[in-house]
RNA sequence: GGUGGGAUGGCAGAGCGGUUGAAUGCACCAGUCUUGAAAACUGGCAUAGGUUAAUAGCCUAUCUAGGGUUCGAAUCCCUAUCCCACCGCCA
């Protein structure tokens, strides 16, 4: 959520950066409701004040006027016809507040100046591109064809457990999936300096809500059909992020790292890749979720997009970094780098990593705040990004390490994770 | 699943219908004293919204959350959530 206040005092000049991220903010509608918003709230609190000292003078009146032998009824008349006055008051001022908390939840979060203009992934900036695209003298397979040569990887069976988009893996594939976890982990804990946390795949709302998934995109989740409105989590930036919901956390930065599944609806994707576990309903990341000064966001988002670089790097995986457009940019987002990791059967670069700052849109709807240093509460920032998508991981080490024979050779830094095993044939 | 008991400021803990935004203690900050520290003493010390040039005043809200009763609610009633205890069941 942006700072109503800010909204007031510059409303111009966020309606034209708004623009970069294609959203047309309604100004009229806004200063409407903003001029009765002022003026209902002023009525409201006005009759309130009135209300309270009057009750407060009530005690006093009740004892003089029993002393005197006078009905007390006429006192309390008058209380009740405040009473209704306030009630009608607070009802107008809702009405419009509400109206206005609407528009204001709607909003994106403002672009960061540095964002290039654009209108979708077309336009999107590379800054870098690490490695080469190995070239094989022999035709190559996609991870659906190689996984299923080695019996490690099943579609058919996922879909009659469950549905499409889900994956069922099996021996030395499940394992590697799981050393990467590992790996990934490790690394964040030892080199990067991150906390390992474990946290609830269902969330309520409020969690949402607070990261910005809700009110706006609920048909992406995965709803559970009973009366406490829970929802499987998208990815592990809702519960993580959401530790400190309503803090006043003590010191910053506080850096968390967590290994969880994800579920998405995929409902505005349907026909999208479909082939293979590019796109799934589940799916496991680990990501990689920062608290921050205001003043220090900019240099770490910058630091955990090259943590989650690295380790594309150990991996010796090629990839590339962009930085999105405003027009692809997301709802939450100031500014957002994707990683995109070589993929030899698309022969391009997909999407395996997106690292975000959110500067203070998540922390103003979280109420997750720190003391400045005049011991002011303020709302600090944060980010995340996935370091890295695991599944999407996995298919990248099968495709670029595939031998001739359909064997894939393991990489180095994860043979320890897989006992000592060099290939999978 | 059942039966009880709880939820009050950073923490502990009073209050149980009328100057209570809330006693008291601890913690914290400033000052006095001291060579310095401790102790003692004095003062300060919540969050959010509005108004405003103002982080000055003033107003409003907030005692888990949401409803209700009342002229008036931290205090009474209802619901939800969470915590604790015991019983039952169970991975």
């Amino acid at each position: 959520m942006l700072d109503p206040k800010l909204l007031r005092s510059e409303l111009n000049t966020i309606a034209q950066s708004l623009k970069v991220k294609g959203f047309e903010l309604n100004c009229d509608e806004f200063l409407s409701l903003e001029a009765q918003r002022k003026e209902l709230q002023l009525e409201a609190e006005a009759i309130q004040q009135e209300r309270n000292a009057y009750a407060k003078s009530m005690g006093k009146l009740i004892g003089q006027a029993k002393a005197n032998g006078e009905d007390i009824e006429p006192l309390k008349a008058r209380g009740e016809a405040l009473k209704k006055d306030s009630a009608d008051a607070d009802a107008a001022l809702a009405l419009v507040q509400g109206q206005l908390d609407a528009l204001l939840q709607g909003i994106p979060n403002i672009p960061d100046s540095s964002v290039p203009e654009g209108q979708d992934e077309e336009d999107n900036i590379e800054v870098r591109r690490w490695g080469t695209p190995k070239s094989f003298d022999f035709e190559v397979k996609d991870h659906v064809d190689l996984g299923a040569n080695l019996g490690g990887l099943d579609f058919d069976t996922a879909a009659k457990i469950t549905g499409s988009r889900f994956a069922k893996m099996s021996g030395s594939i499940a394992r590697l999936h799981r050393a990467l976890t590992q790996f990934m982990l490790n690394i964040h804990i030892e080199e990067h300096g991150y906390e390992e946390v474990y946290v609830p795949y269902i969330v309520n709302a409020d969690s949402l809500f607070g990261t910005g998934q809700l009110p706006k995109f609920e048909e992406d989740l995965f709803k559970l059909d009973d009366e406490r409105n829970y929802y499987l989590i998208p990815t592990a930036e809702v519960p993580v992020t959401n530790i400190h919901r309503n803090d006043i956390v003590d010191s910053l930065p506080i850096k968390y790292v967590s290994h969880t599944p994800c579920f998405r609806s995929e409902a505005g994707s349907s026909g999208r890749d479909t082939r293979g576990m590019i796109r799934q309903h589940q799916f496991e990341k680990v990501e990689m979720v920062q608290f921050v000064h205001p003043s220090e966001s900019t240099q770490a988002h910058e630091d955990l997009t090259a943590q989650a670089e690295s380790l594309l790097q150990k991996l010796n995986l090629p990839y590339r970094t962009v930085v999105l457009c405003g027009g692809d940019l997301g709802f939450s987002a100031a500014k957002t780098f994707d990683i995109e990791v070589w993929l030899p059967s698309q022969d391009t670069y997909r999407e395996i990593s997106s690292c975000s700052n959110f500067t203070d849109f998540q922390a103003r709807r979280m109420k997750a705040r720190f003391r400045n240093a005049e011991g002011k509460t303020e709302f600090l920032h944060t980010l995340n990004g996935s370091g890295l998508a695991v599944g999407r991981t996995l298919i990248a080490v099968l495709e670029n390490y595939q031998q001739a024979d359909g064997s894939i050779a393991i990489p180095e830094v994860l043979q320890p994770l897989m006992g000592g095993l060099t290939q999978i044939s």
